[in-house]
DNA sequence: CTTCTTACA
DNA sequence: TGTAAGAA
C-alpha cells in the first residue's frame, strides 16, 4: 500500500512516515513511480512504533527495540546501560498502569452498554401488562 | 488527485 | 511536527 493509506490505517500523518524511515524505523520498499510501497504487517508496527514515541521514548532506543517488537527473543546488547533500563523499567511500568486504568474503564463502559441494551428492550416491547396467551 | 524531495518555522 | 513549493 502507498503512504496515504498506511497514514489513514496506523493514524500517522505521511510526514511522519517518512521519518521514521529516515531513522531506520521502516524501510518501505519503492514502487516505480517512486511511490514507498508498504506491506500489510507494518500498519500494526506504525502504531507500536507511535505507542512507544507516545510515551516518550527516543526513537534511537526504539530502533534497538524493535526486534522485541518481532519477538526476536535472542537479541544482542552492544552496550549494557544500566541508565537505559531504569528508564526502560519506568516506561514498563507506566505502561503497565495504563493498561489496566483501560481495563477498568473498557469494563465499566461494556457494563453500560449491557444496561442500554436491557433498558431497549423494555422501550421496544410495547409494555406488556399481561400477555395476551399468559392471561387466563 | 497522490506522492516525492527539500526547506523552513 | 506542520506546512510550502515545484516536479512527477
Amino acid at each position: 500500500m502507498r503512504i496515504g493509506e498506511l497514514a489513514k490505517r496506523a493514524q500517522v500523518p505521511p510526514r511522519m512516515l517518512r521519518y521514521y524511515e529516515e531513522q531506520g524505523l521502516i524501510a518501505p520498499r519503492r514502487l516505480d513511480n517512486g511511490y514507498r510501497d508498504y506491506d500489510e504487517y507494518l500498519v500494526d508496527r506504525v502504531r507500536q512504533i507511535r505507542g512507544l514515541l507516545d510515551a516518550g521514548l527516543p526513537t534511537r532506543i526504539i530502533r534497538d527495540l524493535l526486534p522485541c517488537i518481532d519477538h526476536t527473543e535472542d537479541i544482542v546488547v552492544a552496550d549494557p546501560d544500566s541508565e537505559l533500563r531504569a528508564l526502560l523499567e519506568r516506561e514498563r511500568d507506566r505502561m503497565t498502569e495504563r493498561i489496566e486504568c483501560l481495563t477498568r474503564n473498557r469494563d465499566a463502559i461494556s457494563r453500560y452498554i449491557e444496561a442500554l441494551g436491557r433498558a431497549e428492550d423494555r422501550a421496544s416491547d410495547p409494555a406488556p401488562k399481561e400477555s395476551p396467551v399468559t392471561s387466563h
